[in-house]
DNA sequence: AAACGTAATTATGAATTCATAACTCAGTCA
DNA sequence: TGACTGAGTTATGAATTCATAATTACGTTT
């Protein structure tokens, strides 16, 4: 028989660790913040039982911190954690983009390009929020072509974590043709199978990105860490 | 005041995470096998939700898996999971490597020299149990070089669960005798603070140990999942 | 005897309860 | 005025309870 690989009935803690994640990547939970164990349980209509769990869970992948009898507190996003980050992001991009050079389809392909245009059109009409959507479908696709779900799954969990700081850094203008350009490259080499290359485009690229949100972060906050005085 | 950066209390939950992780990495656990919830909390004398909270997160690190109504069971080592678990430790390795030689003092080198040449001694001794633990001090100490707690983490998750494989693939005398050979390559280039080279070399040697783990499976199972017929 | 259906049992997910640590905020004293 | 104290309140970690899905055991039918 074997209709389907395993029925997909989420159970509760699944659902919730979605969720709550996504409130804190969507900065709806504010970073330092509380996490309001009462209120989420109301408003989702649970007990704290499955809440909790998603915590620990969500505590282990980053998003949150317990404190021991002291709840949980929203992770900060620091420079430091983003200093880290990115290099991890970059490195396994790299594998990703050597990989996807082997397995991807024609379909993949096509797909990809055209998420690639609407990108384009979205950098043209300075639609910063599309742009951002067909920019992170685009790495998505490329990571998911290396058919690697280890892989996948964490630079998911990273690439959560880096989002949550685009609140702080606004794209430059310059820093964004240049993604424009490295993304252009990108296709090129993909079209190409070329494996190698594309895997050294996409290192530079995420670095590059690295490098645009650290001069974002001075320019707000030199002091990297020191609270500003108004 | 502030005589400890915080004080030491772990949870519950953390510490059966930490325990439950230890059993299925030693091979306490077998794979494939009900984690039984009852026998656990009572040899652990604690109750089920601290347990349940444990088990959540082993999932999501990918040492258990959970379906629905039916609990918990300890994940399989596929080979598949092997095949795409080493590349991403050879990713993060390589980078760890570029790393570490920024940053590394003194006194760290020293104590790697140490384990190295205790490692060293094991292999002339042919103890396989010394020369794992020490193979494992240095990796570790390398990856700790690099202070990226992001990426430590990740890997520590990673090659925990390659770990468990070693009870499948028993250490050739050949293999053995190259890995040697690897490590000294990257004991050199690590006294020359050449970050890219040592960077490459320890990306080659998990790549390496990847082969071998493969080629040992291949020996015992060549069929990849089929049932072995004795 | 094999296959099916059904009742009893067990195991699991989730809610609830409970003990205690942490916090709040008057009241006290320097 | 401002720091300290301690009762009262709240929040948290963990145990317990509860409803139900899954499994097992058993009987029935062919």
């Amino acid at each position: 028989m074997n209709l389907m690989e395993t029925i997909k009935r989420p159970t509760l803690h699944e659902e919730l660790v979605e969720r709550l994640r996504n409130l804190v990547v969507e900065d709806a939970l504010k970073p330092g913040e509380k996490v309001p164990e009462k209120e989420l349980c109301e408003s989702f209509g649970v007990s704290r039982t499955p809440l909790r769990e998603a915590l620990k869970v969500l505590a282990s992948e980053g998003f949150v911190v317990l404190h021991a009898n002291r709840g949980a507190r929203v992770a900060e996003v620091t420079r430091e954690e983003l200093e880290n980050t990115f290099p991890v992001i970059a490195a396994l991009e790299q594998l990703a983009g050597e990989q996807a050079c082997n397995y991807l389809d024609p379909e993949e392909l096509a797909a990809i390009e055209g998420r690639h245009a609407e990108m384009l059109a979205a950098y043209a009409a300075r639609d910063r929020q599309e742009y951002f959507h067909a920019n992170q479908d685009i790495h998505q696709a490329l990571i998911r072509a290396a058919r690697n779900p280890i892989l996948e799954n964490h630079h998911k969990l990273l690439a959560a974590r880096v989002r949550r700081a685009r609140f702080m850094a606004n794209l430059s203008e310059d820093r964004w043709a240049q993604a424009i350009a490295e993304h252009e490259s990108m296709m090129e080499k993909l079209r190409q199978r070329d494996g190698k290359a594309l895997g050294r485009i996409m290192k530079r690229h995420m670095m590059n990105k690295h490098a645009a949100h650290m001069k974002a972060l001075d320019a707000v906050d030199p002091a990297s860490g020191d609270t500003p005085d108004p």
